[in-house]
DNA sequence: GTACCTGCAAATCGTTTGCAGGAAA
DNA sequence: TTTCCTGCAAACGATTTGCAGGTAC
């Protein structure tokens, strides 16, 4: 159970939600992945570990990946094939960027200190009060550019 | 008559398309406008405008972005709910990144070298043979942040 | 016991595709 | 005339919503 599990739980709990086992199972599931996952990567790896989870509904998966981005818990992105991907948002920590393959559609986090110094600067100078920021580059993976 | 109008038709033309009625709209609206638009939104402004353009079926507008966007003539740009957009691919010169405003939904084009040195330093690094990239800065605009 | 939570199925919405008639070359 | 281009309508896939029963508190 990580911090933003635990910062998660007692979001919501203040929030006035109830510790139901949909919400409780597709929390678990984000803070166990490495990346960004879309609503039906979610409601699969639930289906299939039956073990370690419980079967969710994908409308209940929508719903609390819903909760959760309005409480600030999740970071979404929307990158490849009109998909939507949600991840924890573990704050300065965690903050990651990410790349794709437009082959293969595989999502890798990486994080770069120079780029961050830029959009800091930026977003000083622009005409927008900014609460986030993405980056997303595009190309061949190893495998896939071989 | 910009010089990506007459790229796109020239490339076009080398590619074996012909010069349709529909094609033709919607290279015209897509030249005319100065940052990224959905298809839907393409669809309303070629309905909207009769007299300098001509109404196209949203089946036809798909088509045309898909063919123009393979030909490296667009970009694309997937920000907001789930809607993609496109914009013109103008290269070097037109190369720009987006500020969204989460509230109103308006797109804003913005333009920092300081940023896309960052990127191209890292690029090399990375486990990725980059061929595009896109930041996308969220947050409030001037008018929805008051 | 009450109010929220969940699953199911139907509804939406953006996007894609099959097909038949119309237009460019 | 041949082949591509278009529009229409149906198909699709991701996401949302209405409703009835189940569950947390």
């Amino acid at each position: 159970m990580t911090a933003w599990y635990e910062r998660a739980t007692s979001e919501l709990a203040a929030a006035g939600y109830r510790n139901g086992g949909a919400r409780r199972a597709v929390l678990e599931l984000l803070d166990s992945q490495p990346c960004a996952r879309s609503a039906v990567e979610i409601e699969d790896a639930l289906r299939r570990a039956p073990d370690v989870a419980r079967p969710v509904s994908r409308a209940s998966v929508y719903r609390v990946l819903d909760e959760l981005e309005h409480l600030g818990l999740l970071s979404r992105l929307e990158v490849g094939q009109g998909v939507v991907r949600f991840e924890a948002a573990r704050g300065e920590r965690g903050h990651h960027h990410h790349l794709i393959c437009d082959v293969c559609g595989t999502l890798t986090p990486f994080t770069d200190d120079g780029l961050e110094r830029a959009i800091h600067e930026l977003s000083r100078r622009v005409d927008l009060r900014v609460s986030e920021h993405e980056v997303v580059l595009h190309g061949a993976c190893a495998d896939c550019a071989s």
